[in-house]
DNA sequence: ATCATTTTATTTGCATGCAAAATAATCAAT
DNA sequence: ATTGATTATTTTGCATGCAAATAAAATGAT
């Protein structure tokens, strides 16, 4: 597993950005975490460029800086995630699947159910984000499939965010079973060749996001998902 | 106008894969590209890496090579535009503009019927596109109005593609009103906060490129939006 | 103290050298 | 001829040196 040193610069940036260790403004310069990691210049900057790409960075005439995100931003990410995974159920549903596509759904369907009740929240955003990938892959088209994924680059907006904290919290566990339902709606919306509903149901689907948030941040509770979004003003 | 060795190797290595002049499948080599373009192999790397992250070329284990477009990703990438324009004008219509706002885009609808009527198709293109940006602006996204410019990356999917082209065909004439009659719907139906109205027209203003595309392929038209797309299958 | 100007220190952009990896070429054996 | 092993060539990934650009510090003027 030959480890390259951009790649490990890259994540470990990555996710000193999204864990809000680095805070939005921070400048990041080369030379300087080249020396603080140990490694040439060279592949820091690539790191750089990538996560520049990302939407991570922003860069200025001299040097990167860690990007600001507000709360409006979140929402954003959020709706445009909803978006694009309701355009992809809806052409998996005028486009209909087979019937190995839909058994799968609904075994991936009863797992979810069994780790609901067991409570393991790692299992279920595991379980979660391969039901998303799942759903979104049976669009048939590769362009629209990478831009979904590309919208769970930020990682309040990826599929898994909030839910996953908390599981002893009521209105969470409630949640949880909205969600739960509305995937349920999904694969049935799609079985039926209902594009239009597939579409909308995707899209409240991403909304119960915007409620997990607005309790994080009324609760002030520390979500990891929310470190890279600055206080409100 | 400091030229950036980076920036030119990019503009260059686009124009040449939009242009068609590198065909889908060709192998990328830094140490050669850097031999012919005269300059060193770092910059040219930054060059490949972003037009990685752009999705014209496609990294293996060793080395970056053009992407292939087939036929059926230049609808999906066309449809994926009309989706996040759609989204755009639906907030906007939502949120409402100001007066200001729709005095620039009656301004810019007036000019467009003038260069319709004068025939200039440069000029043409050069205001369809200042009017979709105009458009996408008013959502008030950062988020989205990033991603929507994204979707313009390929040369096919961009707004100002196919109408650029054989002016004097009755076909691509005809499309041009068509297209110029959804702008002023468009506009319409955001002055009147009609967002779902909003979202179609955007939508199947996309999907006029649809016919262009179509009637290019068909009438083996040499398009140069259509450069980098493999022969049909 | 505030601001502008010069000086000093960093930092970036680019070139290039080099080892490890990958590709291509050569030859051997069936 | 095809396959496999060996060698030669190219290419990448990384390190690093250097000039030009940028930021930071120091100095001076009001």
């Amino acid at each position: 597993m030959s480890e390259l040193q951009w790649k490990s610069a890259l994540y470990h940036l990555r996710s000193q950005i999204v864990s809000g260790e680095l805070i939005g403004g921070t400048k990041l310069r080369a030379s300087h975490l080249s020396e603080t990691m140990g490694i040439s210049r060279t592949p820091i900057s690539e790191a750089l460029i990538k996560l520049e790409a990302e939407g991570l960075l922003i860069k200025d005439k001299s040097g990167y800086t860690v990007r600001s995100f507000a709360l409006n931003d979140v929402f954003d990410a959020i709706d445009l995630r909803g978006l694009l995974e309701g355009a992809a159920v809806q052409r998996a549903a005028q486009i209909g699947i087979s019937d190995t596509a839909l058994t799968d759904l609904e075994t991936l369907l009863a797992d979810i159910d069994s780790v609901i009740e067991s409570g393991s929240v790692a299992d279920y955003d595991q379980l979660n984000i391969a039901l998303h990938k799942q759903l979104t892959s049976l669009c048939e088209s590769e362009i629209l499939i990478a831009e979904v994924n590309r919208s769970y680059r930020f990682p309040f907006a990826s599929p898994s965010a909030f839910p996953t904290r908390n599981s002893d919290n009521k209105r969470f566990l409630a949640s949880l079973y909205v969600g739960q339902a509305q995937h349920r709606q999904l694969v049935s919306a799609i079985a039926n060749r209902e594009g239009s509903r597939a579409f909308a149901i995707a899209v409240e689907h991403a909304r119960l996001a915007h409620a997990n948030v607005h309790a994080a941040v009324s609760a002030r509770e520390s979500s990891p998902q929310l470190a890279l979004v600055n206080a409100a003003p």
